[in-house]
DNA sequence: TCGCTTCGTCGAATCGTTTCGATGAGGTGG
DNA sequence: CCACCTCATCGAAACGATTCGACGAAGCGA
C-alpha cells in the first residue's frame, strides 16, 4: 500500500508538499502539482483514514443507532439507514451501523474511541437514556423522531409534523365533499403513554375538523389486528356512518382493509381509506390516497443536523448555529397518485 | 479526552505498561494491573481507534456493500444489515454501511483508505464488477448470494440451498398426500438470465418430483403481478388441477393469493400455498406453511467468512483455511407454525 | 547593489497507540 | 560472593498523515 512518502519520492518533493497538493490548503506551482497528481494516480494512492483521523481528530464517520427492541425490526428502519448513508456521503461522511442491544454502551464505545464524529439516534423513546448519556459526554447527536421529554429540547431532532399530516388528510377529504370522517388513531397504549406522534395526530384531527367544519369521529387503533378491525366495525355501525377513513396506525392496516371488504364495503369507491405513515413497499396493498412518512427528507435533515452539531457543516441560513439545538417539523404532503374519492351519492347506502 | 499517557501518569507507570495491561499480551503484576484498571475507570479512558488502527493496520471494521439499483430498496436488505452488524459485534467488529450507487468506487475508497478490514457484498450479480475489483486489490470479501460466474469460485460466499429448499417444499407436500403439485418458479427474465437461485429452484422441483414420485407442473412467475396471476390461473385451469402450490418468486405473492381467492379457491384449505423465500413481516399476509430465507444464519455465516478471509478469526475446524475461498450452502427448514394441509378429498372439486 | 516582500517548498513536530529490546531488581546455585 | 536467570517494567521507535514555522530564490523599488 502506497503512503504519502512513496508519492513524495516518486515525484521528487517532500511529503508535506504532497499533502498541500491534495488538500489545496497552500499554493503549489502548477508544475509540481501535476507531477504529484501523476504519482498519486500511478501508485493508486489513498490517504490512510486512521492517520488522518489521528492527526486531525475528525473521523468523517457518522454513527447510526438503530433501535433494537428484543429482536424486533421495523422495515422502515432499513430505508432510513440507507437514506441517511446517502445523505452523509454527500457531505463526505460514512455511516457506522450501531445495532448494540444496549444502545448506551455502544454509543459510549463509539464516541469514546473516536470512531465517529456524531450520531443519529433513530426512534427515540421518551426520556431515552442514550440522549442523556451522549449529552453528558458532550457528543453531538441528532434524533429521528421526538418525544416531549425535557432533555430533548436541548438536542436537535427531526420529525414529521404529525398534527399537520392528519389535519391535511382530514382537510383533503373535506375538500372533496366528505362531511363525516372517521379517524383510526394510534394504538391505545401509545395514546396512554402520551407518545408525541399519537397526541399530535389526535390534535390534528380535531383541529382540521374545526377548521373545515366537518365531523370527525375518533377511535384508537390497536396492535392486535382483531381489535383494530373491531374498532373499524364500531366506527361504521352507526345511523350516519362516516364516508371516509383516515388511519394513523398502519400495523394492522391489511386487516382493517380485509375487515372492510368482508363487511361488504367496496374499496376504494364506497369508502376512501387514507393511511398516514409508511406502507411497506412490498405489502401488496392496493394503491391508496395517502400521506407517506417523508423518509428521504427526514434522513437528509437529521443527517445535516448531526453534522452541523459536530461542526462539520458550514453554518447556513437555515441552520445558523453550529452545535446549537435545532428542531425541524417536516411538512406533510399527499402522495402523488390516487386522489381521495368524493363521497358516494346519498342513495348509495 | 483521556489518553493512555494520562492513565499512565495517574497510575504511576509507563504508557507501555498500560497498553500491556489492557491487551494482556505481557505479564503484569496483579498490583500494577489493579492500579492501572482503576485509573482507566476513573478517567473513563477509551483507546483512540485511529491510533490503534494506524499502529496495527487493522481497523476492526467490516464494510457492508448494500445493493443500490436506482432507488430500489428491498426490505430484506435492512434485516441482513442488522443481523450482519450483530454477528460482527460478536467478533469485536463494527459495520460500515456502503450505499454508494457506484459500488466499485465506494469499495475502492474504503479498501484503499483502510477504513475497513474486509467487506460483505450483498446480492451479488453475475460477473459482479465489485468482486473483480476487490479480488484484484487483494481486499478480503465474502458474498451474500452467489451466481455461477467463474471469479466467484475464488471468493467465499453464502447462500440458501435453493435446490434443497424447493425440493423440501415439494417433498413435504408429497408427504401429506399431494400427488400433483404446481411450482410457480422465478420470473421469466431471471430464468432467462440463468440466475443461480432460479435454476437451482427449478432443479429442486424436478428432483423432488422424481424422488417422491409425484407430478410437478412448472410455470415461471413474473415481476408483473397481473402476469403472475394469469400464470396461476393457467396452472389451475386443467382437467386435473394441482392440489398444492409452491411459490419461489414472492414479489407478486399478494396478487397471487388475491387471484386465487377471486377465482373461488378458499385459502388455505382448498389449496395450500407454500412460499419459499422471504415474506416481509408487515405484509399483512395470512400465515402460510413456508420456507423462510434463513437471514440470521446467512448473516452469521457470511460475516465469519469475511472475517476469516481478513485473518481476523482463528481458523476453526469448519473454516480451516484463513484467506482461502469457502462456500456455504445453507440447509433450508420449514418455518415452524402452519403445516401443509393434506389435499381435499376427491369430491371436493 | 542592497534590503524587503512574495512565492514555493521543505523539515520537524505532533496526534495516541503498540511492541521490541533494554534495564534493573530480586532470587538461585555454585 | 559472584554469575546467571527470571520477572516486571520502561524507553523509544514506529505507523502515516497534517501543519506550522523556516528558508532560499526570485522579484521589486530605491
Amino acid at each position: 500500500m502506497a503512503t504519502i512518502k512513496d508519492v513524495a519520492e516518486r515525484s521528487g518533493v517532500a511529503p508535506s508538499t504532497v499533502s498541500y497538493v491534495l488538500s489545496g490548503s497552500r499554493k503549489i506551482s502548477e508544475e509540481t502539482r501535476a507531477r504529484v497528481l501523476e504519482a498519486v494516480r500511478d501508485l493508486g494512492y489513498h490517504p490512510r483514514a486512521s492517520a488522518r483521523t489521528l492527526r486531525s481528530s475528525r473521523s468523517s464517520v457518522l454513527a447510526l443507532a438503530v433501535p433494537r427492541e428484543a429482536g424486533k425490526y421495523r422495515a422502515v428502519d432499513g430505508r432510513f439507514a440507507v437514506e441517511i448513508s446517502d445523505a452523509a456521503r454527500v457531505h463526505g461522511f460514512d455511516v457506522l451501523l450501531m445495532t448494540d442491544p444496549d444502545g448506551v454502551r455502544g454509543l459510549r464505545r463509539v464516541a469514546g474511541s473516536g470512531l465517529a464524529d456524531a450520531a443519529v439516534l433513530m426512534a427515540v423513546e421518551e426520556a431515552d437514556p442514550r440522549v442523556a448519556a451522549m449529552t453528558a459526554a458532550g457528543f453531538p447527536v441528532a434524533l429521528l423522531g421526538h418525544g416531549d421529554a425535557r432533555d430533548e429540547t436541548e438536542v436537535p431532532w427531526v420529525d414529521l409534523d404529525w398534527e399537520a399530516a392528519v389535519a391535511l388528510a382530514v382537510r383533503q377529504a373535506a375538500a372533496v365533499g366528505h362531511r363525516h370522517i372517521a379517524f383510526l388513531s394510534s394504538a391505545d397504549h401509545e395514546v396512554a403513554a402520551r407518545r408525541g406522534y399519537a397526541l399530535h395526530g389526535l390534535a390534528g384531527a380535531h383541529r382540521a375538523a374545526r377548521e373545515a367544519g366537518v365531523e370527525v369521529t375518533v377511535r384508537p387503533s390497536s396492535d392486535d389486528p382483531g381489535t383494530a378491525a373491531a374498532r373499524v366495525r364500531e366506527l361504521l355501525a352507526t345511523d350516519r356512518p362516516p364516508t371516509a377513513l383516515v388511519v394513523q396506525h398502519l400495523i394492522p392496516l391489511p386487516q382493517v382493509l380485509a375487515e372492510l371488504t368482508a363487511s361488504g364495503v367496496r374499496l376504494p369507491d364506497d369508502l376512501p381509506v387514507v393511511p398516514v405513515g409508511t406502507i411497506p413497499d412490498e405489502s401488496g396493498l392496493p394503491d391508496l390516497p395517502r400521506i407517506d412518512l417523508p423518509v428521504g427528507r427526514m434522513a437528509a435533515a437529521v443527517t445535516e443536523l448531526a453534522l452541523t452539531a459536530a461542526g462539520a457543516l458550514p453554518a447556513t441560513e437555515r441552520r445558523p448555529v453550529a452545535g446549537g439545538p435545532r428542531h425541524e417539523l417536516l411538512e406533510p404532503r399527499m402522495a402523488p397518485g390516487v386522489p381521495i374519492a368524493p363521497p358516494r351519492t346519498p342513495d348509495a347506502r
